[in-house]
DNA sequence: CATTTCACCTGGTGGC
DNA sequence: TGCCACCAGGTGAAAT
C-alpha cells in the first residue's frame, strides 16, 4: 500500500502523538508470528520503553525506544506491506478487524497495526547485539547526480524495475515510479542501463519533485490509505498517469496507456514518454 | 550473478 | 443477488 510519501505521512503524524510516550501492555494477535521475532519476544522487549522517536527509513517506520535499566537501546520496525496502517487510537475506539498489535501507553493512547492482507512486517531490535536498522538503498530524496547514475549503469532490466528495486533506492513503488517516469518524460520499459545522462538526470529530479510534492499533500489515497489520525492524502488528485488507463493525457490528450512491467501495472503516456 | 515470475493474503469491483 | 475473474500501494523465495 504505502510508499515513502505515505510511510513519511505516518510517520511524522504518530511520532508527533506517541513520542516521550511509554509503553505500559503490548497485545499481539495470536493466530500469525510478525516477523523474525515470536510475537511473544516481541512484546516482552516492547514493554516498559518509552518511544523517543518515530522515523522513516525507505518504506519502513522506526520506533527509537529507550533503554531500561540494564537493557540498550532499542527499535521498533514496521513495514506496512500494502494494507497495513499503524493508528493511534484510544483504548475504548472500536477494534477493527484484522487488528494484529495493540501497545497501550502511559498517556492513555494506544498504538495499533491493522493489516489486512499480512504483507506487512514488525520486527523487535535490541541494539546490544543487533545493529540498527538500515535500508539497503539510497535515498531518493537525497541521492546526487553521480550516485543515482551509477545505479543504473550496465543494467540489462527495465528503468521501471529498477526504480521499484529497493536494493538500489529505498521508498520507490508503483505510483511514484510511474508518475516519475511520466515527468522526465520516459517509457517504463526503457532500459535502464541505456539511458542518457540527461534523461538519468532528468528522473532523479522529478522523482525528487514528486515525491517531495507527495508528502506535502500527505501522500495518496488509493483505497483505504489513512494517516496517523486517519485523514486522507490528497496526491491522488495529481497523479496524470497511474490508474489513468483510457484517460486522456494530461499535457498532450493523447490515451494513457496500461501495460504490465516487472509484475506491476505500469501506467504512461506513449506521446509524451520516449 | 542478474533478472523474472510467482506465492503470499484479503477485499473490492465489475461483468455475466 | 450470486458467482467468478481480476485487480490492488510490497517483497522475498524460487526459477530461469
Amino acid at each position: 500500500m504505502p510508499e515513502l510519501p505515505e510511510v513519511e505521512t505516518i510517520a511524522r503524524g504518530v511520532n508527533a502523538r506517541v513520542h516521550g510516550d511509554c509503553i505500559v501492555e503490548v497485545w499481539f494477535a495470536s493466530h500469525r508470528e510478525p516477523f523474525k521475532n515470536p510475537a511473544r519476544s516481541q512484546a516482552v522487549g516492547l514493554e516498559g520503553r518509552t518511544i523517543l522517536e518515530v522515523r522513516r527509513t525507505g518504506k519502513h517506520i522506526v520506533c527509537q525506544l529507550a533503554s531500561t535499566g540494564a537493557d540498550p537501546d532499542a527499535q521498533w520496525i514496521v513495514h506496512l506491506g500494502m494494507t497495513g496502517r499503524l493508528l493511534v487510537t484510544t483504548p475504548e475506539a472500536p477494534v477493527e478487524g484484522h487488528t494484529h498489535a495493540r501497545l497501550r501507553l502511559k498517556s492513555g493512547r494506544e498504538l495499533r497495526f491493522v493489516d489486512p492482507r499480512r504483507f506487512g512486517r514488525l520486527e523487535f531490535r535490541e541494539l546490544k547485539r543487533e545493529k540498527a536498522f538500515a535500508a539497503q538503498g539510497l535515498e531518493p530524496l537525497t541521492i546526487g547526480a553521480s550516485e543515482f547514475a551509477s545505479l543504473f549503469r550496465r543494467r540489462r532490466l527495465s528503468i521501471k524495475a529498477a526504480l521499484l528495486n529497493q536494493g538500489l533506492l529505498s521508498g520507490v513503488g508503483n505510483i511514484y515510479a510511474d508518475e516519475s517516469l511520466f515527468r522526465a518524460g520516459i517509457r517504463p520499459r526503457k532500459n535502464a542501463g541505456r539511458l542518457t545522462r540527461l534523461e538519468l538526470e532528468r528522473l532523479r529530479v522529478a522523482l525528487r519533485s514528486v515525491l517531495e510534492d507527495a508528502i506535502r499533500l500527505g501522500g495518496s489515497s488509493v483505497s483505504d490509505y489513512v494517516g496517523a489520525e486517519g485523514v486522507r492524502g490528497f496526491f491522488q488528485l495529481e497523479h496524470r498517469v497511474y490508474q489513468r488507463t483510457g484517460d486522456p493525457c494530461l499535457s498532450c490528450g493523447g490515451l494513457i496507456r496500461r501495460v504490465v512491467v516487472a509484475g506491476r501495472s505500469t501506467h504512461y503516456c506513449p506521446h509524451c514518454q520516449k
